[in-house]
DNA sequence: TTACTGTTGATTCTCAGTATCAAATTCATT
DNA sequence: AATGAATTTGATACTGAGAATCAACAGTAA
C-alpha cells in the first residue's frame, strides 16, 4: 500500500512537470493553454501505454461532450512536438501516441498473434546504432525499432 | 567494363532465381503465374531500391496499358508473402516495397533533410535483438529498424 | 464442351488524417 | 469595459492509400 501510494505520488509529480513543460512549450510558441488542451492532456496522461487519436477522442468525449475530434488530433501533434508524447507506429494503419516525458526511452516488442506489446531497451543496441550511423557520416537524431515475434503463450499455440 | 558486365550478369541470374521462386510459391499455393504478374515482377525487379505501389503502377502502365492498379497492389502483396519483396515504411503514409530475394538483410538510415536512405546492417545488433526478445520469452520472427538523422552534406547546412 | 477455380480491371467503399472556415474565445491596449 | 488582433475551436468537407466487390475472363481438368 505504502509503495503504491508512493508510486502514484511519483507519477503525479511527473504529470505536473509534464503539464508544466506543455505549458512552457505553448508559451514559447505564443500558443494558448486552453481548457480543451488541458482536458486532452489529462486524459492522455492517465492512459497506460499507447492510444490512438480515435480512442483518445472517445475518452475525452466522456469528460467533455463538446470536444471535437480535430482538436484531439491537433493536440496530440502539439504534445508530440513538445516532446511530451511520442508517435508509435505498429504499421497497422493507425498512428498511436504514448506519454514520453520523464520516461526512459524504449522500443517495442510485439506479439504478432495476440497483439500485446512489451517495452524494451538495450543500451548496447543504442550504442551500436550511434556507431553505425557515424560510420556512414550521419548524425543520428532518433530511431524507431520494432521487434516482431510470438510471446510465450502464443508461440506454444502454433506449430 | 568487365566488372560491370559481370555484375549485370550476376543480377540477371538472381533475377531468374527470384522469378523461379515466385513461380514455385504460386504453384505451391495453387495460384497462377499470369502475364500480368510476370510483367509486374519484371518491372519491380528492374527498380533500384524501393517503390511505392503507385509508382510501380505508373511504370507498369508504360509496358502494358491495360494493367489495373488493384493488380499491382495484389501482386506486391504476393511478392511480399513469397519472400521476394519486403515492405518498407518510412512513416510518410506510403508503404514502399523493395526487392528482397538474394539480398542481404538490411535496415535503413534516413536523412531527415534530403530524404536519401542508406542500407545498413550490423550483425551485432541483430544478435542483441534476438537476445532481447528471448529475455522476454518471445520467439523473434522479424524486426524493423529505422535510424533517422542527418547525412554529412546536410548536417553541415543547419546549425 | 462443360463445370470449376482463380484472375483481372473498373469501380466503389472505407477509414485515418488534413484542410477549410465561420463562430467563439482570449489577449493586449487603450 | 471596450476595441481590435490573433488564436482556437468544432463541424464539415476533402484527400489519398489501400481494400472490398463483382461481372467478365482465363486456364484446367473431366
Amino acid at each position: 500500500m505504502k509503495i503504491k501510494k508512493f508510486i502514484i505520488k511519483g507519477k503525479d509529480i511527473i504529470m505536473q512537470s509534464a503539464r508544466e513543460q506543455f505549458f512552457q512549450y505553448l508559451a514559447r510558441k505564443k500558443l494558448r493553454f486552453t481548457s480543451q488542451r488541458a482536458i486532452i492532456f489529462d486524459v492522455f496522461w492517465s492512459v497506460d501505454g499507447h492510444v490512438s487519436p480515435e480512442e483518445l477522442y472517445r475518452m475525452t468525449k466522456e469528460k467533455d461532450r463538446s470536444i471535437g475530434q480535430a482538436t484531439v488530433y491537433r493536440t496530440l501533434k502539439l504534445l508530440s512536438d513538445a516532446g511530451i508524447a511520442r508517435e508509435v507506429d505498429f504499421s497497422d494503419g493507425v498512428t498511436r501516441y504514448e506519454p514520453y516525458y520523464g520516461q526512459k526511452h524504449h522500443d517495442h516488442l510485439i506479439c504478432q498473434e495476440c497483439g500485446q506489446s512489451v517495452e524494451v531497451v538495450d543500451p548496447r543496441i543504442e550504442k551500436l546504432q550511434e556507431e553505425l550511423a557515424w560510420q556512414h557520416g550521419f548524425t543520428l537524431s532518433g530511431h524507431s525499432m520494432y521487434l516482431y515475434g510470438y510471446c510465450s503463450q502464443c508461440s506454444g499455440k502454433q506449430a
